[in-house]
DNA sequence: CGCGGAATTGAAAATACTCAAAATTAGTGG
DNA sequence: CCACTAATTTTGAGTATTTTCAATTCCGCG
């Protein structure tokens, strides 16, 4: 039985908007997008909660059984695999909007590691009473379907980066990338703090840390971009975005 | 209305048999996994038909509008990026009893060209039935969630393999991969035909096509596997095995 | 102020690439 | 079925990009 919104006086509440996805900043990115308040309502029914993490803290771990998606309210995280000799991938950096735990589906576990970049906060969403809803709500299951999709694209231009790309290309697609997520949450896209360390950079593009260092000192140099500490401007993003797409080559490293 | 299935005196006829999901070898690994009678017959009526192809042809390509998902009945796919340069990156090799399309839900046009590497055939499905049976077939959804995840998984073990693995070590899990991939349709894991050329795996692995000319002949050498052509034969799957794992090294290259 | 982790920079080394040539294989037509 | 041609694959030698190892600097934090 959904439990009525107007429970009180005005037809909704702030407190309960505030434990609604109609409240949430990213209910436009997130799972309920396009779906009428009804539906909203009914998908605020089976939110299992919220939970905080620290930086640093892990979110899930890699064979854990799976109960929950995990909608990010606020604040960055890293997925990432470890393999039979323990070297870990870093397979995604995930931001506000998004969905974690996808992956966990097909074998009912984790099948990566989960980690706060810095403090954040999700929503939990027990998938089994996701899937009782899909039933209810079509807009919704499509909904998930393509963000299913969608990250089975940005894996594959992923694949794309390691398999084909130079370093540089593939620094400047990753700068390119944060700085058009940025910008869909209303964030500068030219402007912006990197939330995960040199060494997560390299990890994830399939670098060495001193590779990565020495690119940010290169594109410093050329007058691409301007760095201080983990804050980066983008001063030529049409350079970047060319080199991005292959378009453009930097001068060889001196 | 579901026609039922035993409209002349057999219960089954052959040649029902033959169009339906009931008749095809591979419907243990396919989409219709896990579902019984009544609900394959359902599947059945909403696939679109056969499709034969000859090699090289291809199925669907970047940008074109997604109708349907296509099941591979017999015979091996690639499918492959182009990014802006023209380059290409082969995102994966595909056999029977597998599912091509899913990259296409996000944004309603496929995202990569698939194409066939020898004669083939795969079942059309259109992709809006699907939809409308998720909310008949409880099941078949479940299913389709974990195909989706499964791509995911398998893409985040390439992003893992692009990212942090040397060449000797990506060639041993390409290798490996497809002896379990042929074992689990029933085929000999330790020798099977390569449908792909030299190129296209040194493409998928992020390599050149000499490399993996040399990291073939090395391989060999050591007594590891035999080659005759596309044929390729596991002599060591273990020393493969621990190979791909990453728990052996392989000799340096003379 | 000093410690420790993170980041930068330099020099040497290694892996994989490029270019080139030879060998093998596949495809085609007689 | 064979011969010829084109395409693919193999092998070699030299090169380039990125890594490794090492030293230093920078920065946050107690």
């Amino acid at each position: 039985m959904p439990q009525p919104l107007n429970f009180v006086a005005e037809p909704i509440s702030v407190s309960a908007l505030k434990k609604s996805c109609a409240g949430c900043s990213m209910h436009q990115l997130c799972l309920p997008m396009g779906l009428d308040d009804e539906d909203i309502t009914r998908l605020d029914q089976i939110i299992g909660g919220r939970r905080r993490l620290a930086r640093d803290e892990r979110l899930y771990k890699m064979d854990e059984p799976f109960r929950n998606l995990y909608a990010i309210r606020f604040g960055h995280f890293k997925t990432y695999q470890v393999n039979a000799a323990g070297e870990q991938q870093i397979t995604g950096f995930q931001m506000a909007g998004e969905l974690l735990g996808m992956d966990a589906i097909s074998a009912d576990r984790h099948h990566c590691d989960a980690v706060a970049l810095e403090d954040s906060e999700v929503c939990e969403i027990p998938f089994t009473r996701l899937e009782e809803l899909f039933g209810q709500v079509p807009t919704l299951l499509r909904h998930f379907h393509r963000i299913m999709s969608q990250e089975i694209t940005r894996e594959q231009n992923v694949m794309l980066l390691l398999g084909n790309m130079r370093a540089e290309q593939r620094f400047a697609v990753f700068l390119i990338n944060l700085s058009a997520r940025y910008a869909a949450r209303g964030y500068s896209p030219h402007s912006f703090q990197l939330r995960m360390s040199r060494e997560d950079i390299g990890n994830y593009l399939g670098l060495t840390i001193e590779s990565v260092s020495r690119l940010l000192s290169r594109f410093k140099k050329q007058g691409w971009i301007s760095v201080d500490k983990r804050e980066v401007t983008l001063l030529e993003p049409a350079h970047l975005k060319a080199m991005a797409a292959g378009t453009e080559q930097c001068s060889p490293m001196n």
